[in-house]
DNA sequence: GCTCAAAGAGCACGATCGGTCACTTTCTGT
DNA sequence: ACAGAAAGTGACCGATCGTGCTCTTTGAGC
């Protein structure tokens, strides 16, 4: 059964590309069986539904934006080092990465946000983890550790900076984004460490 | 001609909702014409094409985003409390105001940043122009004046925190999420106006 | 090397897509 | 009030949507 399973991560790598271009709801089924080089009824041998599919390309996508950003952090100590690593990753992860079609995750929650049904289920349980590992890794910050809540505030104001890079970057070809993004973040670290 | 400028005002708006809820790429002429209590043909009476009625949707939203948020602030004076107004109805535009489907804007920004074409180019030279008005009210925080890399970099937390809002609590039903960005909000202006 | 399931092709389905056309109804300017 | 334009309907077009079906090819385990 190996064969099957190359066939299968094929198809959702093409899948969250196009889902990260276009939207999961424009996506057709011809379009990713085209560009892998398969007939639209083979897709069916591995999904037995076009949501099933959405749903295993979501979180194949968070299992390797996960990666990508907590893959090689634990080698660094706990604390600052671990955490700037953990946002230039971050915005690598949107701009550099994905040149493609930017974060699955981000196109996934803006167009997802108001529409109930399972792929949102999953998205909203995945994006919970990430919010509880990212804010383990910034209560490490200080010594004692960061209350709760204060890790929550480091942890909005990361993703509020990768989101206006992305959307600076993306959009507009802002090449000052990724500066901009990155000075803030200091200053918040400083702050942070400092307060 | 009265009548059908009012009923073009409504399928505006309909198109609008359904455009931030699903994406433009995903609504159909089928679903806004029954929403709006017309036959699908009855849309192109007032529109050539879907595309013409997109274009004709987000410029539409610009002008409703730009004249809620900028249209109170002429009474106040320049400097700090304008840019305190715009923040706090930059973040209800998209808490409060299109509770529906979010921001238009954002949603757009997202789906668009790799889809060239009419709607996209559209799109930045809109974004441009607000950020060029936005940059205006920003370099009055200060005497003398913000440099326009010192604006730009203001205007860029700004958005940042408003995504990140729009984020957490659309997404993820986050309540705490004004706060945290009225208070990293805040954190800003005390910092760009004392440095 | 044979066997049998897995992988994939091809076709057809009902529904829906954006869009056209001929027609009717409704409004508006005079 | 009346003429003519504007507004709106319903039927229909070819294309494409997701999905089921039958059939062939391919590959892996004994």
């Amino acid at each position: 059964m190996r064969k099957g399973d190359a066939t299968k991560a094929r198809i959702l790598d093409e899948t969250a590309r196009q889902a990260a271009v276009k939207g999961f709801g424009a996506v057709s089924l011809n379009d990713v069986a085209e560009a892998v080089g398969l007939s639209k009824s083979g897709l069916f041998k591995h999904f037995e539904s076009k949501e099933v599919m959405e749903l295993a390309t979501l979180d194949q996508g968070f299992d390797r934006f996960v990666d990508y950003i907590l893959g090689p952090v634990g080698t660094l100590p706990p604390g600052r080092p671990r955490v700037e690593m953990i946002f230039d990753r971050w915005l690598d992860w949107s701009e550099v990465e994905n040149a493609a079609g930017g974060c699955l995750i981000v196109a996934a929650s803006v167009e997802l946000d108001d529409q109930p049904g399972p792929l949102r289920d999953l998205l909203i349980r995945r994006v919970k983890q990430w919010r509880k590992a990212l804010a383990r890794e910034v209560k490490a910050l200080r010594d004692p550790e960061l209350s709760d809540e204060e890790a929550a505030s480091v942890g909005f104001q990361m993703k509020s900076y990768v989101l206006g890079q992305a959307d600076a970057k993306r959009l507009m070809g802002d090449s000052t984004a990724r500066k901009a993004a990155h000075a803030a973040f200091a200053a918040l670290l400083d702050r942070t460490v400092a307060g």
